[in-house]
DNA sequence: TTGAAAGCGGTACCAA
DNA sequence: TTGGTACCGCTTTCAA
């Protein structure tokens, strides 16, 4: 039960580190270890119950088979579902991952990114706060290898994988007015990542393009922290504002929770009275009544494409930076019928 | 941006490597460095963007300062809530944890300890399948530091952080009892693990208690990774037999999900028709049509309390076992009303 | 075909 | 107050 090491092996053996530490890596055959020598030493390794120390061999070889990732929150379920699939497809590499949240605080992620490389992590996945310009440029600089998920930074030429924001928006908005809405509000939260600016930027431009005005108040921005105390203000300012909204496109799949649950609590029909669609999605929005229309994120490609970029950069080093884009689906259901 | 050890800062400085590790460590007061020497390392240090190497850090003192989390799938949740609080805790007593998604597999999950165990993790926190008797078994006998989480195994005597799974469902099924329903149903998921084997309990020892008869097909077990290709036949049937149900009490969170979308599909008015309880939670259940009873999982609370086991036993090896099981809560929304 | 020894980057004990 | 050195467990080069 206690701990056999290679050198155990060794003297049990009568043999030298090197040849037992040869054989266990199943370089044996290549050194031409003799085959005798070589069933001994499994055999015998086998008994003992040897267990080599990643530790010590990563800092004997440099690669500590560890990949960091670095998300706002794993108990969202968007990050949850990207990190799943991102230890899955490592685990089938060889790697393990350490995981840890930022919360969205700036500082958070700063510490976390440098213990994570003091950790010797191989690489790094980060859904970025976007607040950290410096660092993210320092592991540019370095060359350490890593892939921004989710938020980039436009200002940096890093790897990233990201979804079409603005598109899926677009798609939600031009949904809305398909069923005849004309007053449109887009409900977000406080701006400052690339993602959520791309999903205003989205919204603006296509009321823009079918020509609807975008009135006083159509837009809010709730803080990250507070959104659920500011909602119930924002949706009746919305609604009860003298240029009305008749639909609402929501940023988040949380914002769209609570801004739901603030409507059904002013007796505001949805859809007849306002129309809603969501970005991303949740697991229950079927079942919601009304069944929520929403913008859907490839989170399994993020998290697998990932994972493919960061990888072929531990591989080759010198490797072009890869940017990618993913199209965003749509499912359609009740909560922006015209009905 | 090349990497710094102690001994280049040690060459740097004419200064020895134990001298340079002394003062770096804050143990140079204690160790009597003059003041000027101390200042002299750890401005050089930070000049030279000196960060430790805490894989060798870890090999030399025996202290990886790494946890790890074992769990079925870190994108349920449950798990994920869960994950996020363990992290946050573990690092704030500055360890890192890594994490893996057995899947519900118990070779998946053999693999993971052990390699695990060989990532020299201090602590593991395991939500079991239960079907890795042995190896937990050995964990124990080898003192190594565990605590299970939401899975325990009855019959060995270890750490464990689990809900009152029996009390929770007694606790919603005498709600459907008050609410006059008699015919009362139970869908869960395939038995060997103890926390569902509770749930089945809770369930017969309250029927019994109320002198209500559990007759053929009120108790449905659907396999895990199928279940919601066999949901429609399950529920079809329960509806449908010569003893219909007229409440049901689902097992988990998902299968309730699933279980409505059955119930809605089949245009069976729920509660009217059927009133149902979910054990365990979604986001959007109170937005849900009808809003769902639901009884709740104190996720926070398993967390804290099973970082708070390891952590204890990571500092005295041979403190008793802590075996904590705790009270579940409940919401009461129309999907049970008499109405 | 196998062994000896250096080194990875720290820590810690014993001397000086 | 500081330095020398052995050691943690493994890999790898060079000799034998």
């Amino acid at each position: 039960m206690k701990k056999v090491s290679i050198k155990d092996i060794a003297e049990g053996l009568g043999l030298s580190k090197s040849t037992v530490s040869l054989v266990l890596n199943g370089r044996g055959d290549e050194k031409r270890i003799s085959a005798d020598t070589q069933e001994r030493v499994i055999k015998y390794a086998k008994e003992q119950h040897y267990k080599p120390n990643q530790l010590a061999r990563g800092l004997s070889t440099g690669k500590s088979e560890m990949l960091g990732l670095i998300i706002p929150n794993i108990s969202d379920s968007f990050y949850a579902r990207i990190a799943r699939r991102i230890e899955r497809k490592a685990r089938h590499h060889g790697y393990n991952v350490i995981f840890s949240s930022s919360s969205e605080s700036a500082d958070r992620e700063k510490e976390l990114i440098y213990s994570m490389l003091d950790r010797q992590v191989e690489g790094l996945i980060i859904a970025s706060t976007q607040k950290n310009q410096e660092e993210i440029g320092q592991l540019k600089k370095m060359k350490f290898p890593f892939v921004l998920i989710d938020r980039h930074y436009p200002e940096i030429d890093t790897n990233y994988v990201v979804v079409d924001n603005a598109g899926g928006i677009a798609r939600a908005v031009e949904e809305l007015i398909r069923v005849a809405r004309k007053r449109i509000g887009f409900i977000s939260i406080e701006p400052g990542l690339e993602a959520i600016h791309q999903r205003l930027v989205g919204y603006r431009e296509t009321m823009k393009i079918f020509g609807l005005p975008v009135e006083e108040g159509f837009v809010k921005e709730l803080s990250y922290e507070n959104y659920e105390t500011e909602m119930p203000e924002v949706i009746q300012t919305m609604v009860e504002a003298p240029v009305s909204v008749d639909g609402i496109v929501f940023a988040t799949h949380y914002l769209t929770a609570s801004g739901l649950r603030e409507l059904k609590g002013l007796n505001i029909h949805v859809p007849r009275q306002v129309a809603i669609i969501s970005f991303d999605q949740m697991n229950a929005f079927d079942l919601v009544e009304p069944p929520i229309t929403a913008v859907l994120q490839p989170v399994d490609e993020i998290g697998d494409r990932a994972v493919d970029i960061l990888l072929k950069n531990l591989q080759e080093p010198d490797i072009p930076i890869e940017q990618v884009t993913l199209e965003t689906d749509f499912v359609c259901r009740k909560s922006c019928c015209a009905g």
